[in-house]
DNA sequence: GGGATTTAGTTAGTACACTAACTAGTATGA
DNA sequence: TCATACTAGTTAGTGTACTAACTAAATCCC
């Protein structure tokens, strides 16, 4: 009987999670690169056209951040002209973040990438939502552990 | 008729990648820190218990990651004293990585950590290894995307 | 045999992403 | 009311992860 290596790098969930990260990530590199963005910051202008004024603490628990790695991020899309970082005048803590003209026409052009990178995976809208779901049940159990005591 | 928003980012397979691999890693946080291991650093070890002398370029392949980002991490694997760094004796350019006996001794250890994570998890072996293949097919994906020219 | 090319690794520069420690407003409650 | 606690954001430090540019060794091949 051959027993199986439960430490072969092939057969781990998390070699393979990140690895598919990167790649994905990469995917998008050449699409954003002529628009001056990278993917995290593509991640931020999406949650922006979501929501137009919201607050680095709400973009960072919409995007799952620490406010720590989206404050200097936040400030380079405010040096490449998408948005503007502002304190908000009802709560002088809160920093208020809002899109500029040129972060609101930058969507028009970003409506093609989704269906680009879809081509380029070459894969079945069926298979990417069902890929979707189980990544998002991923980050579900790991967040109802991360509420219970480690082990 | 409702029209799906192509650009939601709850819609986004990108976003879901990246949150579910951040999450992933996160989970191995408090059982790598211990062993005084990050998790890029445990999969390295985890390439070399597989194959014990080899070269960082053998492990940039297996690892899918560029020498340029394993050169430092490397360093600090041997630092910390679970592997030894020496040039190939055969082809001078090479760099031969080779376990200590602290890092051969770690296994043991590491052994239990795959049925840890998946306990956190609350995942089924069947649905971990049916994720598990469904981002290898993503890796491929992106591979074959890779060497085709962009669109 | 020796110049041109390829390959292995390193270094520098940029950009995340995390924790810990800090500042400064805001809310709470005895 | 006023000390205390909490919340929002920033800064510092460490560790990936990428590209580009570099050095040095090995290989090609005329």
């Amino acid at each position: 009987m051959t027993e199986t290596n439960v430490l072969a790098l092939e057969n781990q969930v998390c070699f393979a999670i990140t690895v598919a990260a990167r790649a994905t990530v990469a995917l998008y590199r050449p699409i954003l690169e002529p628009l001056g963005l990278t993917h995290p910051q593509y991640l931020v202008m999406l949650a922006l056209w979501e929501e137009n004024p919201r607050t680095l603490r709400s973009l960072a628990d919409a995007l799952r951040l620490e406010p720590a790695t989206l404050s200097p991020l936040v400030k380079r899309l405010e040096a490449t002209g998408y948005l503007r970082r502002e304190r908000s005048t009802t709560d002088e803590r809160a920093l208020q973040v809002t899109l500029t003209s040129a972060g609101h026409e930058l969507r028009q052009i970003a409506e093609t990438i989704p269906e680009r990178v879809a081509r380029t995976l070459d894969m079945t809208p069926a298979s990417l939502i069902e890929l979707r779901d189980t990544l998002n049940s991923v980050i579900r159990a790991t967040e109802a552990a991360g509420s219970t005591a480690p082990r």
